[in-house]
Formats: C-alpha cells, structure tokens, sequence
DNA sequence: CGCTGATTTGAATTAGATCAACGATGGTGG
DNA sequence: CCACCATCGTTGATCTAATTCAAATCAGCG
C-alpha cells in the first residue's frame, strides 16, 4: 500500500515536472531572504561570500560591477542547503548570478533519477542562458551548502549590454564558462563504462574545484560529495560509483580521506583510465 | 596482419585526436575554394544557398548583415561531402558560420567511436564558441552534403560587438541556438534504453528539420541519414539503431518511406516513448 | 555485373541496473 | 546524554538491455 502511494506521488509528481524525491526531500518550504538592492547596496554585497569569493577580475565580477555602476535594481537571495531556487515551469524571465556557496542544477529523467548538469561553486551564471523574457525554466535548480544567489531580471542585462560594450563582452565570457563545463559533461556521458565516467569526473572536479594535496602532483577535492551525488553527475547509481571508487582506489589512483575527502594521486593514470573504456580490447568496431 | 595494421593505425591517429575511421574514409584531401570576400561581394553571397537559406531575419543573418555593413574581411570556402572543416588541436581563432549546406560536429570516444554533438542544416555557429582567439578545437566538424561555410576572425566580432549593440544581441542569440541544442543533446544521452533515445533523437530532428508529411499530424524528416549516423547521433551502435527502428515502426509510430524517408506518424505516442524508458516497471529507484 | 556500403537478423557476452541487506555515521529530538 | 532515524557506504545475487561478433541480404554505383 505504502508501495502504491508513493508511485501515485511520483506520477501525480511528475505531471507538474517534479520528481517524488524532490517532494519528499523537502517538506519545508524554502525560506528565502529578499534583499532589494541598489547601487551603493551591492558595492557591499559582491564577493564576499564566506567561501572563496570570485576572483576580483573574473568575467562575472566585471559584469555585476556594471550592473552596478548603472544603479539597476537586482535582487539578492539567500538559500540554505536543499533549498529550491527554481524548477521547470517557474518563469525564465531572470539570471542567477551565485556570489557565494555552491548550487546544482539538475533534471530528472528515467523513473524518479536526477541528473547533475550544473555543478556550481562561489560563481557562474545559471537558469535558462538566453536574453528573452518569456520561455519557462527546463530544470531545477537547488542550493547544495548556504548559497548567496543575486537575481537579475534579463531585460536589465540586455539593457546593460546594449550601453556597455565591456559589460556585453563580460557576460559573453560568463556565458562561455556555462558552455564550457556543458561540453564536458557531453565527454562524460559519453563514456560507457561507468569506472571512465567516474575518473573524468574527477578530474573535472578537479580541474575545476581542486586544491594541491600534501604530495606533489596530487589534487584535493574538498566538496564533501556523497556517492549519490556523484552518481547523479555520472547519471548512474551510488552502488556503481561506491564499487568504481573501490576500484580507482585499489589500483592507486585515487585516496579518500576521512570520509568525502577525495585525493586524486595519479592524475595522468586516471585520465587514462577515463579515455580507455578498455584499450585492451577487441577494437574492431566502427570499422566501416 | 591487415587486423594488427588496422590497430597499429587506430594507435597512432588516436595520438593525433584523429580516429581511425577517419583516416580511412578520407584519403583524398579536402578540396577547399577560398574566396576572400569584402562588404560588396558579401552582400551578394549571403542566404544563397542551394538548400533552404537561412531565414532573412535569423539573428546570424543580422549579424553577418553587421559584418558585411562593416566592410569586415571574411572567407567562405565550400566544402563537399565528407570534407573536414577542422579537428582537434586546429586553431581556435575564428567562428564558423554555415551559409548552406549541412555539417555536424563530433568527438571521437571509447574504441574508435564518433559521437555527433552537433548537427547544423543552411544555418549555425560551430567552432569554439567564444572570443578568444588562443585555444585550439576540442572536436571535428566535417560536411555532410555540400556546404558554404563563412569564417569569420574571433577578434573581427569581438571588434564587432564593441561596435554595435544590434549585433551583439544578434550574436547572442546564434550563441544561445547552439545552447539550446546542447541541452537537447544532454536529454538524449540522459535515456537509458536505445528506444528511447532514438525516439528522443527523431523528436528533435523533427522539430528543427520537419516538414509536413501528406497525413495530418505527421511530421516528415528527409535528411536521407543512415543507420550509422543516427547511432553516431545517439551514442549507439548500427544494429541497435536498426532494431529500435523497426520497434518504432512495428508499434506504429514511424514510418520509413523509399529508403531514409524518415516519417514521424504519431508524435505523442513518439513523446512517450522517448521519456519513459518503461513507466511500467519497478520505480523504487531513488527514493531516499 | 561486381563492387561497396547499408540494412537486417541472430547468438553470445557483459556491464550495469536493480534489489536486498547490513553496519556505520551523523544529526535530531526527547 | 542517549535513543532514534535517515542517509551513507558496502557487498552480493539476480536480471536485463545493449554491445559485440558473425553472417546474409539488399541497394546503389561505377
């Protein structure tokens, strides 16, 4: 009976775009703080997140400088972890500017799965990356740690890019970063085995979030990310991921640390191993 | 013998980025015509095509329109089919914009595989989508049929959209086309079953190179693909693709008409077919 | 007419999803 | 402070779908 509830939920769910997860996750309502900011507001506001805050150049930094410089209204929100900043359906009328924190956006797909596409962390742009006010949000969008997130409707950028040529060259670079972490993820998906899928996700992570580890050479992902997560980024299951990272682990390519610290030792050996499902194989396929 | 030739092959071109396959299937060079075009010879070359042209006020046709009012220097250079445009570790210095013609895009991956990440008709960015001129290509892009191609500098539009805000939104909007492709891209890879994601594939298909069948409803998709080149497109295999071809058509939902004539009859239908991979089944999967 | 490449079919194999079960962990509320 | 509960990490058994391999037919083209 229980049993027959939930796959009510999950499909009364699913109509409205939400996977049954979502809904049992997060039986709270997500509190959300509205600051209503001006100009001389955000002077004070801007990379100052409890994390690394963006770096002081980066294209984005640039961008939120010209917003407010022209003294346009933005909206500062505040999130918790599993917060919801949006989902499919919600209007797609702003850009979601994470100044701090870190925040995924993800589809669901299969039955009741959930795939990472956006792995977010002190900066970047999210929500539907385009300037047209009208279309509707295609995936959900949550905050994984405490997150500062500035909204900004999109009228206000396209506003701004046709006064400021830098500010249009700043939000093209922004844009591109989001295009960039989206190729990789087509490279990780594209991978069959799920061991190649896992390995070049780390070494996405840690391309992209790593800190040098005490030896030479090793990189340090310090996320705190569970097998679950991992699986969602890989689009496969935790027991997958755990017996993929047992495997990595026996062959001496990667360390985890008291729990969720994960060190990668031998970076090239993995991206062998993320390239090769097996070069040792038959490789007689697509001969043509 | 020919077999240990044939990997010895595969080898060395995987060290290059190049597949095998694509060695074998291109031992003629590409023939290219160069013609260095100013404003007054643009204006006269653009939305010519032999296929269907761009659409007079495609956002690329404003922006080409901006480059040719600017008197910029750009080249179009033809291409037949199976010509390569460019391939990994090729220069990243110039946007490419399809005039005519169709050309896709891929990686190659696992064991001498291509997976087609992009798949452009009469119109389209390819190359690397930003504005810096240093990188290098990460993927291939060749001609499927005929094609007119315009490269155009990077540095040449970013001068452009300091310029001209027109034309930056205009950009902007070629960019964010690219964009939404990606992401259907992403929705594909996404599916489990084989059905599915071909199912998937022929929606989008559809939906962007569609035209109206004789039955009402029906949506007819005549870009004469073969097997391989939708398995290419849906990270699958030739005979995977052919049996879920045939799924498709036994249950009634496509047609194929005198060889590649692909005929979409019930798209709904379709639409179930590509989400659930089964909504039949179990569904206890992630239920936390 | 004989080629090459495309399509179709079938049989064997395998990777991974699914399912179940258990100890460890960590946070919550009493 | 402790009991409780949810989630996490791990393991093993089972089952399914898809790749791989092999082979035959068919279509179009020089």
């Amino acid at each position: 009976m229980e049993r027959f509830v939930s796959k009510l939920i999950s499909f009364l769910s699913c109509l409205v775009f939400r996977s049954a997860g979502e809904v049992h996750r997060r039986p709270a309502f997500a509190i959300v703080f509205y600051v209503t900011a001006l100009a001389g507001v955000l002077a004070s506001t801007f990379g100052r997140g409890a994390g690394r805050p963006a770096e002081p150049d980066s294209a984005q930094t640039r961008l939120l400088r010209g917003l407010e410089e022209e003294g346009t209204r933005v909206v500062e929100r505040r999130y918790r972890p599993g917060d919801e900043v949006y989902s499919p359906g919600d209007s797609a009328g702003s850009l979601y500017f994470l100044l701090s924190g870190t925040v995924r956006a993800y589809k669901t797909y299969g039955n009741l799965r959930e795939a990472t596409t956006a792995f977010l962390k002190d900066e970047g742009v999210f929500g539907v990356l385009d300037l047209k006010e009208e279309g509707t949000q295609r995936e959900f969008a949550e905050a994984v740690t405490e997150a500062r997130v500035l909204t900004v409707r999109k009228s206000t950028v396209a506003w701004l890019v046709k006064r400021s040529p830098e500010a249009s060259l700043a939000l093209f670079s922004t844009f591109v970063d989001r295009g960039r972490q989206t190729d990789e993820l087509h490279d990780l998906l594209l991978r069959r085995e799920v061991v190649s899928r896992l390995a070049k996700l780390l070494l996405n992570l840690g391309e992209r979030f790593g800190e040098q580890a005490e030896e030479a050479g090793a990189v340090k992902i310090d996320l705190g990310l569970t097998h679950r997560q991992l699986a969602d980024m890989i689009a496969s299951t935790r027991e997958a991921v755990s017996k993929a990272m047992i495997e990595l682990r026996c062959e001496g390519l990667i360390d985890v640390r008291d729990h969720r610290r994960i060190v990668l030792i031998d970076v090239p050996a993995l991206s062998d191993r993320a390239e090769s499902g097996l070069a040792l194989r038959g490789s007689q396929a697509a001969r043509r």
